[in-house]
Order: C-alpha cells, then sequence, then structure tokens
DNA sequence: ATCCGATACTCGGAAGTCCCAGTACTCAAC
DNA sequence: GTTGAGTACTGGGACTTCCGAGTATCGGAT
C-alpha cells in the first residue's frame, strides 16, 4: 500500500506544474499545496508501512488497532470507529475483517443493541500495537525532517482545513439547536435510547 | 474515490488521539501530523473529485491530463509520467488505460525507442481539461479557507518534506558524481543515448 | 400493538495505489 | 556479431477507499 519512489528528479516537479499552471488558470498556489498535500499523504504512508510490514500490518489497521487499545474497554462498535478514524462505515467493515483473521481482534455483539457489532482488540493485538509501534515512531511517521516549529505549524494549518471542512466541529457553544437535534446519530452525549459503549 | 465524510464529531479526534497517544508513547506530534496529512489528503480528494465527477474524471486521470496538456507536443513517456507524478509505472498503466478507454489519450510508438510508449492527449482531452479545470478551481481543491500565508507555509513545509524524501534534488550542486551517472534513467539531461520525446 | 423512518452493519463493485514477475527492447562491451 | 545488464511497459494480485443496495434492528408515532 506504498513504495519506494521511482527516481529522485532534477527538479520540484510541483513547483514546475505550478509555473505552468499560472500562465494559463487561476489558483495556482491552491493547486500546488493540493497536490503536495497529495504526494506527502504518501511519503507518510510508504514510511510508516515499510515500518509496520514486519507485523503484518497496514497503516489503516494499524490505526484502527491502536484506537481499540485506547478505548476504556478495548472495543467499540464499528460504527464509532468509523467516526473517530473519519472513514467510510464499509471501511471500518473490511479493516475489521482483515484485523479479525488475523487474530488482532474479535467481533462481539452489542449488549443492548442488537445491530451494533462490537470490535474487541485481543492479548495478541495488544501485543502487536506495542511492537509496531516502537517500530513506527522509530521512523518517526516519515517525518523525521521536520523541526518542532515546522511540525506545529503544519498540524495547526491542517487542523484549520479539517475543522473547516466539517471535520468536528470547534469552541462554537451549540448554534440555534434547530432541527430536531441533529441528524446524525450519536455525535457527543451517550445519553438515552441508544447507550453504547463508553469509549 | 471520494466522498462524503460521515458525520462532525464535538471534538477533534486527531487531537484527542494526540494526548492519549503522549500519555505512553513518544514522536505524538509527528503522530498528529502524519495523521491530520492523511486525513487532509482525502478532504482534497474529496473536493475536488466531487468538482471532477461530472466530467467523468477522477483526480489521477485529471493529474495525467494536465501534465500531458502542458507538455510541448502533447504527448510523453508513461516512464516519465509516472517520474513527473511521482507514481509507480503500474499506476500510469492503469491511468492511461482508463484516460484511453474514454478517449482523451491515445497510445503511440516512440519514434527511436520502441521499448517506450508515448501517451498523447486528444482533442477530447484538451476540451476536457479545460472544462474540467474551470470546475476544480472553482472548488478550490477543497482549500477555499486558507489564506494566502497559510497556504504559502503548508507548501513551503511540504517541500521541505518532499525534498527531504527524496522526490528532487535541490539547490545542491553536482555533488561528487560517483557511480556512472546516477543509476535512475533519464534525470535531467535528454543526451545520447535514450532521446526520449522533449516535455 | 403496530408501523415506518432512522440507524448499524454487510455485500458487491469500481477505482486507485502498490509489488512481483514477465516480455520486449536498447546499448555497450566483448 | 553476440551477449547481457539495464530500461520500459504490462499482467495479475493484494490492499484501501469509496458508493449503492440490501438486511436487521430500534424507537417513536399512531
Amino acid at each position: 500500500m506504498a513504495s519506494e519512489s521511482v527516481q529522485p528528479l532534477g527538479f520540484d516537479p510541483i513547483e514546475e506544474a505550478h509555473k505552468r499552471w499560472r500562465e494559463r488558470w487561476p489558483e495556482a498556489e491552491r493547486m500546488a499545496a493540493a497536490t503536495a498535500v497529495i504526494r506527502v499523504q504518501r511519503i507518510v504512508m510508504m514510511a510508516s508501512e515499510r515500518a509496520l510490514a514486519p507485523f503484518e500490518l497496514t497503516f489503516a489497521r494499524y490505526e484502527a488497532l491502536v484506537l481499540l487499545a485506547f478505548s476504556r474497554q478495548g472495543r467499540l462498535p464499528l460504527g464509532k470507529m468509523g467516526a473517530r478514524l473519519q472513514v467510510h462505515p464499509t471501511s471500518v467493515t473490511n479493516t475489521i475483517d482483515r484485523l479479525e483473521a488475523q487474530g488482532f481482534v474479535r467481533r462481539a455483539n452489542h449488549p443492548n443493541d442488537r445491530r451494533t457489532t462490537l470490535a474487541e482488540i485481543t492479548m495478541e493485538g495488544r501485543a502487536v500495537v506495542e511492537k509496531a509501534t516502537i517500530a513506527v515512531t522509530a521512523a518517526q511517521f516519515g517525518l523525521g525532517m521536520l523541526r518542532d516549529t515546522d511540525l506545529a505549524d503544519l498540524s495547526q494549518i491542517l487542523c484549520r482545513i479539517r475543522e473547516s471542512a466539517g471535520d468536528f466541529v470547534g469552541e462554537t457553544p451549540p448554534p440555534p439547536p434547530s432541527r430536531r437535534a441533529r441528524a446524525g446519530g450519536e455525535t457527543i452525549r451517550s445519553s438515552p435510547g441508544n447507550a453504547s459503549m463508553p469509549a
């Protein structure tokens, strides 16, 4: 799911595209930034997956495992995992299928809601997370060249993008709670009805 | 290849993971930045592909088409495209297969090197690039919330990552040109031997 | 007590990415 | 000239991501 770069160019291909773009179209700066984001995502992914490969884990599966390891009881409803990882429900199903086949996770029924499936991390899963984490932190997620200040700047800008894209709602105090109680299921409260597991 | 977000959380899931991570593992800042890059890549992709969908183009195919449109003669060897787009050769084959099936590109033989296949943009390809570009620039690549300064900062940091990852070699004057002339095929010169198309 | 819209997950398919392993071709060295 | 290492593309497989379309279940409204 990620690999070796092809070969180093003698120039920056994105900067090159940026110049050409500017000659005829608008938004050249955003084009360049967007392209760079896409490229850097692959760099991060490549570096991380190279570190994870010995454990038979991809980044997607590793992320899911970490999420479960962080949860109080080591288990979460698949839907909640999708919300936290910001991926489509079917991606979660797929990921859990594979982790389950590897023995790192097992599916369990939700005590109160039979629609819900819980993914529960196994002992093997916890063990592999620990080992894999050592490897992936040693690889620094492919970002070893960044100093603290750049890292902070980067995270801050990306956070702004994510918030603006609607990944989460910032400190905005409850806006006029118009319609019923917001379409999406369980957003914050673990209130009545759908009790669901803790977190 | 990109879609709607699931539902807005009441908190930043990456910041949440960052806190938990810091309690037990190192490199929490890089983990957060890496995760954010991955997430933002999807945001950019989603926004762009939503804009490109009416033209039956994905971002990957659109990028390839733009590259060809920028080239002098509207055609490039597949290998060179892979180098410019920074993707694996098989991905280029795949992309060109689809673009060819859509009639936006046609394959041609290289005049001097029969190993090489050229991808040549068609009239339809040029037409669709123009229209698709209007749509995708209007969508601002999903980065409409960023001001010029943030955009510049982001690009700069990402550029540093890309260079450091070996995507290209910066202003470094030719280091001891050790081995023969660098393993990778045609890096800069379009010199003797493999003439290859212009660019 | 029943019904019907929401919710949770799964299945099948499309698209992209990569890798490994071929096949075809080039070029330089022998 | 022939041979052989290197280069260019393609085929098949694995993986992830998404979407659309089910199926089961929940819960409030009737």
